[in-house]
DNA sequence: CCCGGAACCTGAAGGC
DNA sequence: TGCCTTCAGGTTCCGG
């Protein structure tokens, strides 16, 4: 579920609960989460660690340990990461539970089995390779020009590639495009500048903004505290959110862009 | 290297 | 109510 603002959201809720606190039990109830080391490992490896910073990459979230390696998390399409102190309480489909020493635990919910956890010493081991942050500094609009240059694919496909930029799913790749005015099926390579420029800066809005909603709660995804976000109420055309006509008057349609549906309006997006 | 499609796994929702 | 189909926020692998 979680995009850049989801994951972000979770960071920002979870480091004051985390933040100093040492890792008293790990109990892994599916091994198909864990990535590395072996899942019999793990556990030992991370026990009486302290975690000393919480950050993200991408989709990713790290929690730095005091021995210098990094826990990596990424939770995919359904997973979640949800705070308790009750170890009766585990909610439905838990994979992992990571106890700490202030009593409270963190649940590794994750329906599909698609989440993965690594333990590494360098991030690089379990991020592979990612484009640039949107959101930081160093992303400029000629950056992303340059990024989407001589490239044929669609610009809805282009946007959701790791490789390209960082952190963008399904759902504010639609929200970036409506509020650019541009058609998702748009080959990159046809994009003006000014088209491109457009692109950019629906991306530094659109990004924070929902970050400030504490992310979009559609299905299942909620907070660690398990409330959920409003970014969805600001959607215009994701996921069918929207309503089926777009506040110019058009009409949004579903279509199927890499596998992906993809919603946008027939009027305001050429 | 670039591009498109299938695969991974399982639940929820909608149609009949 | 129950069965069947479709869809789901992500990534990775494979073939062209």
């Amino acid at each position: 579920m979680p995009e850049l603002p989801e994951v972000e959201t979770i960071k920002n809720e979870l480091s004051p609960h985390v933040l100093g606190r040492k890792i008293t039990d790990v109990q892994i109830l599916s091994r198909y989460v864990v990535r590395k080391p072996e899942a019999e490992k793990f556990p030992s490896r991370i026990l009486g660690q302290k975690i000393t910073d919480v950050g993200r990459r991408g989709k990713y979230l790290i929690f730095c340990l005091e021995s210098g390696e990094y826990l990596v998390i990424h939770l995919k399409m359904a997973g979640s990461l949800l705070l308790g102190h009750n170890p009766e309480e585990a909610p439905k489909y838990t994979r992992a539970v990571i106890s700490l020493n202030s009593g409270g635990k963190i649940y590794f919910r994750d329906p599909r089995h698609f989440g993965r956890m690594w333990l590494v010493k360098n991030v690089g081991e379990a991020l592979g390779k990612l484009g640039p942050e949107p959101l930081s500094s160093d992303f400029t609009p000629e950056v992303l020009i340059g990024l989407l240059k001589k490239r044929k694919a669609p610009i809805k496909a282009l946007l959701l590639d790791q490789n390209i930029i960082a952190g963008i799913g399904n759902m504010y790749a639609d929200e970036i495009l409506h509020d650019a005015g541009i058609h998702p099926l748009r080959s990159a390579e046809s994009l003006s500048r000014d088209e491109i420029e457009r692109i950019y800066r629906a991306i530094k809005k659109i990004l924070p903004a929902a970050i400030e909603s504490g992310g979009a709660s559609v299905r299942n995804y909620s907070r660690p505290g398990g409330e959920p976000g409003t970014a969805h109420f600001s959607f215009k055309v994701a996921h069918g959110l929207g309503g089926k006509t777009c506040p110019c008057g058009g009409e949004i349609v579903r279509i199927v862009v890499r596998n992906r549906g993809t919603y946008f309006c027939l009027k305001c997006q050429k």
